[in-house]
DNA sequence: TGCATTTCTTGCCAAATGGCAAGCGTAGGC
DNA sequence: GCCTACGCTTGCCATTTGGCAAGAAATGCA
C-alpha cells in the first residue's frame, strides 16, 4: 500500500519504488484550512510541499499594492517558492490555500540531506525545477501570442477545478487582465 | 591568470577557486558568427554555453509561424534550452547569435559527470536554474502589471547593449507588442 | 557602386482592454 | 435572521494596442 507521494515519486520515472518509499518517509504531514498561508512574503520558504488534496494559489503584490496571482497549484503537485527556498532569502511571494488542503512537506535542510544520500531524489528534484521553468515559459508565450479570451479558454481546459474554486479577480490577475474584462469574456463565451 | 568562466564560477560564491579551475577545464571552445544557430528547434540542446563575448537571442515560433523572442543572452551568462537539455527531448526553441560570439560549452553527459564528481558544481548548476526561473517570474509579473512603454524602459535600462544589437521586431515580440507599437513608443519617449 | 531586401516610421482607423461607478446577488458574522 | 462584506455584472467612455499599407531609410550583396 503506497501513498500518493510515493506514487508521485515513482511515477516520475526517476526513482525506484523502494527509493520512493524511503524518500516519502522523510516528509511530514501538513494541513491548511481555506485562506491559510503556507508562506507569507518576507518569510523564507522552508516547506517543499507535495499537495495531496486541495488547491492553492501563489501571489505577489505589485507597486500599487494589488495582489497578482502568479500561479495555481492543485493536488499531485509540488509547491514552494523556488528562489526563497533555495537561496534562503525572504520571499516576495505568498502561498495561500484556496480550499482546505492536505499534503506532505520537507524542509530545506532535510531536502539537501536527502539529495546527498539519494542521487535519484536529486534527479527528481531537478525535474520538478525544470518542469516549473518550462511551464512558465509556455505561459509567457501564451501571454505574448494569445488574446485574453484564448488564455482564459486554455485555463478553463487545463484547470477547470481551480476556476471553480478561485474568485474571479484572482483568475483575472493571473491572466493579466482586470476582473471587469474577465466578466465580459465569460459573458461572450456563454453566448457561443 | 584565470579566464572569465573560472571567475564566473568562483564569483557565484558556491565554488572554490581551485574547484572553479577544475570545472572550467572541462569546457570546450565555441565560436559563432552573427546569425549562426547554437540550437535549432527539433534538435536536442546539448551545449551548456557560457558566453564570453557577444549576444544571442532565444526564440520560438507561434501557431502562425511568427518568431517570438523568448529571451536574450549577453556575455557572462549561461545559455541553453533547459527542458531540451535536461530531458533530452527535441527543443521547441531556437538559439541564435545576434552578433559574433565566443564562449565555452559542456555537453549533457559531461555536465552530469561533473555534477557527480563535484558537488560544488551541482550547487552552481542549481543556482543557474533557480536564477533563470526567478528572472522569468519577474518578467511575467512585469508583463502583467506594466504597460508596454514601462517594459521597454526597463529593458533599455537593464540591457542597453542588446537593444542596440537587436532589430526592432525582435525586441517587440520579446515585449509582447508589435513592431509598429514599439516604433511609436520610441517616438513618444524621444519627445520627453 | 548600385540594386534588392529588409527595417523602421507614420497615418488612418479598428479592436481589445481598462476605469469608474452603479446595481445586484449572495454568503458569512453576529 | 439581519446586515454587512464582498464578489460579480454592466453601461459608458477613455486609453492602449493592433492591422494594414505606403513610404523612407538603412543594410547587405552582387
Amino acid at each position: 500500500m503506497n501513498d500518493a507521494l510515493t506514487l508521485f515519486l515513482y511515477q516520475s520515472g526517476l526513482v525506484s519504488l523502494t527509493g520512493a518509499q524511503q524518500i516519502a518517509a522523510h516528509f511530514h504531514e501538513k494541513t491548511l484550512s481555506k485562506n491559510d498561508y503556507l508562506l507569507k512574503s518576507g518569510q523564507v520558504s522552508n516547506e517543499y510541499l507535495f499537495v495531496e488534496s486541495g488547491f492553492l494559489r501563489l501571489f505577489a503584490y505589485d507597486v500599487d499594492g494589488n495582489d497578482i496571482t502568479t500561479g495555481f497549484c492543485s493536488s499531485n503537485q509540488v509547491v514552494f517558492e523556488v528562489s526563497s527556498y533555495f537561496n534562503r532569502t525572504p520571499s516576495k511571494e505568498n502561498i495561500q490555500a484556496l480550499t482546505d488542503c492536505r499534503g506532505r512537506f520537507i524542509t530545506f535542510d532535510e531536502l539537501n540531506n536527502l539529495f546527498h544520500t539519494m542521487p535519484e531524489f536529486r534527479e527528481f528534484g531537478r525535474s520538478i525545477l525544470v518542469k516549473g521553468f518550462s511551464d512558465l515559459k509556455v505561459r509567457m508565450l501564451s501571454m505574448i501570442t494569445e488574446s485574453a479570451e484564448e488564455r482564459y479558454a486554455n485555463l478553463l481546459r487545463s484547470n477547470p477545478e481551480i476556476i471553480r474554486n478561485a474568485p474571479l479577480k484572482t483568475i483575472a490577475t493571473y491572466l493579466g487582465i482586470t476582473d471587469t474584462s474577465l466578466s465580459r469574456i465569460r459573458k461572450e463565451m456563454a453566448h457561443k
